[in-house]
DNA sequence: GCCTCTGGATTTTTT
DNA sequence: ATCCAGAGGC
């Protein structure tokens, strides 16, 4: 091995900051990266060269990422730099890495290493059932506002007790009691939610001070990216570990800091340079990624944050073109201008369809874009929507295979309990609590008490025959699991509790199986672990996910996906739609200027993500709810300086009273074919789509003037209307 | 105990 | 427009 290559293989292609950064291996660095400044190229490369170059064992190096998907991109850009295993090498996000330490040192905090990991649906019904019990109305205390105020309390570090002690409002108060309760709650079911994941790894260091030095020791590297949206729970298990041998590297960039309203906090890296006062701290300004008019235009929008620090972003790229503003007339046209631009682009500029996305603030913007694109036959990729696994059919199943990894696990139990119906109802389940609580057990050991007849009154004997026969077919699952892998256990819930028979008559039955085939798919790649090892591999995998994670490039297919989510990611051609006053900026940030700085800071991450077509796109009205309503245009398009804009001045009533510049090119609506020629198909005949290729009519019905067909194509099953879906019969 | 109907609320972003 | 919770009927 000839380490003096190595050393100018890692080095080479890097400007000199990158160079620095990536040489600078000891001590705390702080690097600022604007965007597309190869931030994540400098990372991968000072992993490769600290185990290369440097001689460290991939096993002594922590990397953090924002999401699993980086993580995982990241690992293999590693592996193929420092040519070597980095199977040892320990990268991931903060929730993915403190589960792992957590399930490693279970014993020595006192809790099972078979705790289940609650989401935010799982934490909402806790949260009901914790008002419940201390009979507070849920219409006057919502859920999901005590939920977040019990996380902003974690994230502050504050316990109920510490919680309590300080409150200083009814509703604070309110929020103690019920997080009390909550917390008990959790514990008694040997759950975790997100926030205790990482309470829990600082507890444990602080309260164990050889678990700690253990992981002191072990990573003498510790390099956080993306940490601008760290909180300071995360910030403090940073701390924690690196607290040794200081070898500390963090990446961020203030001026992409989008996740306050998730405790992210932005003193961290205002702190690290308190913290650490020798750091080193190096800029990344030259950007690589987009055009020269991008990089202006997104510098002069975040140029009017003023709780910001100066930055010089330059780019050696060419100048491109300009930056298109269109205003639509709703949010239908807004679709139809997207779908046709894309189109466009295809054809004149060499850009496939996996080149261009469309970002937008809020999910729901996205249905109006995802029917428009059915329309044109356009293939789409959508990052979220309904999240797979909080579909019901999903979460039914894993909850049977969560009570099966961890009986104790209240919420799954009442889920599952009477899914399909066993004639357990509500009453019943009133009853079980109780008598739970009365003995100081579990519903799980509740349910035990009552099958074996020892519970006395309260009890019927159809109420008893119904759970011990729901008793039995869970001892039955549980000593399957210890004894089959784990798509043998999947298929037989299904099998035993006849949950295909179930699904059928309810509504969308068709597609609830499909996404009970898709997860079955994803136990199948658990199904070589040990038996227990792969339920709780693959329960662990699936509380972790996040829907950008799933996102896979394909190339033609246009992606449809948040502003948040794209942080992180480039395409050649952005569409950011929906660029209106209320929306983005969104209503709620209206009366606080800083979380108005975040929504300018969204737009410019949006901006950013763009290498060489920028369009933005605002409708003159928009349907919300019920109602339709006129749109004013977003105040950031005054930011874009003119001269970078294509279109023609065009004054509106915008509230800071800038110019808005739109685009006036009369926009090409498809223009349906007359009925005649539309109806040349029957149900079954054989047609072919330009995209997706052979397949057979299901059914055919009027659809606005219109008819939609639903064909099944190999693979895939579309809904098509006809008129823009060119197909084509055959035989 | 379960199913169906109606009225009310509901949309910001997510590990 | 759609989803959910509660009420009332079977």
């Amino acid at each position: 091995m000839n380490d003096g290559m190595t050393e100018k293989d890692l080095l080479s292609g890097l400007n000199a900051p990158q160079k620095a950064a990536v040489e600078q291996v000891s001590g705390p660095v702080l690097i600022l990266a604007g965007p597309g400044s190869g931030k994540t190229r400098v990372i991968a490369h000072r992993v490769a060269y600290l185990i290369r170059v440097i001689g460290i064992s991939p096993q002594h190096i922590l990397a953090v990422t924002f999401t699993n998907k980086a993580a995982r991109e990241m690992k293999a850009r590693v592996a193929g730099l420092a040519s070597g295993s980095v199977t040892n090498l320990t990268l991931g996000t903060f929730h993915a890495i403190c589960t792992r330490i957590l399930r490693q040192e279970a014993k020595t905090l006192g809790i099972s290493p078979q705790f289940v990991i609650y989401d935010d649906d799982d934490q909402t019904s806790v949260i009901k059932r914790s008002l419940q019990e201390i009979n507070l109305d849920p219409k006057q205390y919502p859920p999901r506002s005590i939920a977040s105020a019990i996380s902003a309390a974690k994230s502050r570090m504050l316990g109920y007790q510490d919680y309590l002690q300080s409150t200083r409002s009814y509703f604070e108060e309110i929020v103690g009691r019920v997080y009390e309760r909550y917390q008990k709650l959790l514990a008694s079911s040997n759950a975790l939610d997100f926030d205790d994941l990482l309470l829990n790894v600082i507890e444990l260091f602080r309260t164990h001070t050889e678990v700690l030095k253990k992981y002191q020791n072990r990573y003498q590297h510790v390099m956080v990216d993306e940490f601008q949206d760290t909180n300071l729970v995360q910030y403090e298990i940073v701390k924690q570990i690196s607290g040794k041998h200081r070898n500390l590297c963090v990446v961020g960039d203030p001026d992409q800091s989008i996740y306050s309203w998730r405790s992210a906090d932005l003193r961290n890296i205002l702190n690290f340079e308190r913290d650490y006062p020798d750091a080193k701290v190096i800029m990344l300004e030259q950007n690589y990624r987009s055009t020269g008019t991008i990089l202006e235009a997104a510098a002069s929008v975040i140029k009017a944050n003023r709780q910001r620090k100066p930055k010089d972003l330059w780019t050696k790229n060419e100048r491109g073109s300009p930056v298109i503003v269109v205003e639509t007339y709703d949010e239908q046209e807004e679709a139809r201008f997207v779908a046709s631009e894309v189109d466009r682009l295809v054809d004149s500029v060499k850009v496939k369809l996996g080149d261009c996305a469309v970002m937008y603030r809020t999910n729901a913007q996205s249905r109006a874009l995802e029917e428009t694109f059915i329309r044109y036959g356009t293939p789409y990729n959508l990052v979220a929507g309904t999240r797979f696994y909080e579909r019901r059919e999903v979460k039914d199943l894993i909850s049977y295979l969560r009570f099966i990894q961890n009986p104790a696990d209240s919420v799954s139990l009442l889920r599952i309990i009477n899914v399909p119906v066993r004639g357990i109802g509500q009453k019943s389940l009133e009853y079980l609590k109780s008598l739970a609580q009365e003995k100081g057990v579990t519903e799980y050991e509740a349910l035990h008490i009552i099958s074996s007849g020892e519970a006395g009154d309260g009890t019927t004997t159809a109420l008893r025959r119904s759970i011990s026969a729901f008793v039995n077919l869970t001892k039955e699952l549980i000593s399957f699991s210890k004894e089959k892998d784990l798509l043998q256990l999947f298929d037989a819930i299904i099998e035993r509790i006849g949950y295909q028979k179930y699904l059928k008559g309810e509504s969308g039955d068709e597609e609830r199986w499909e996404n009970v085939r898709e997860l079955r798919g994803v136990a199948e790649s658990y199904r070589d672990y040990p038996p227990r090892e792969g339920l709780s591999a693959f329960l662990e995998g699936v509380a972790l996910v996040s829907d950008v994670d799933n996102l896979e490039e394909i190339p033609e297919k246009v992606t449809l996906i948040t502003l948040h989510q794209a942080k992180g990611l480039e395409f050649p051609a952005v569409f950011i739609v929906g660029l209106e006053e209320g929306l983005l900026p969104h209503i709620k940030s209206f009366d606080d200027p800083g979380q108005m700085e975040e929504e300018r800071r969204l737009f410019y991450v949006g901006i950013t993500r763009a290498k060489r077509y920028l369009y933005i796109v605002h409708a003159f009205r928009r349907s919300t709810i019920g109602s339709r309503g006129a749109s004013t245009a977003s105040r950031f398009l005054g930011d874009l300086p003119p001269h970078l804009v294509q279109g023609t001045a065009k004054s509106t009533a915008s509230s800071s009273s800038h110019t808005i510049y739109v685009w006036n090119r009369p926009i090409q609506a498809p223009t349906p074919e007359p009925a005649q020629t539309v109806i040349q198909f029957s149900e079954g005949d054989k047609v072919r789509h330009v995209q997706f290729g052979e397949g057979i009519v299901v059914s055919l019905k009027p659809f606005n003037g219109d008819f939609e067909a639903v064909v099944a194509f190999k693979g895939t099953i579309k809904k098509l209307m006809l008129s823009f879906a060119r197909l084509e019969k055959v035989g």
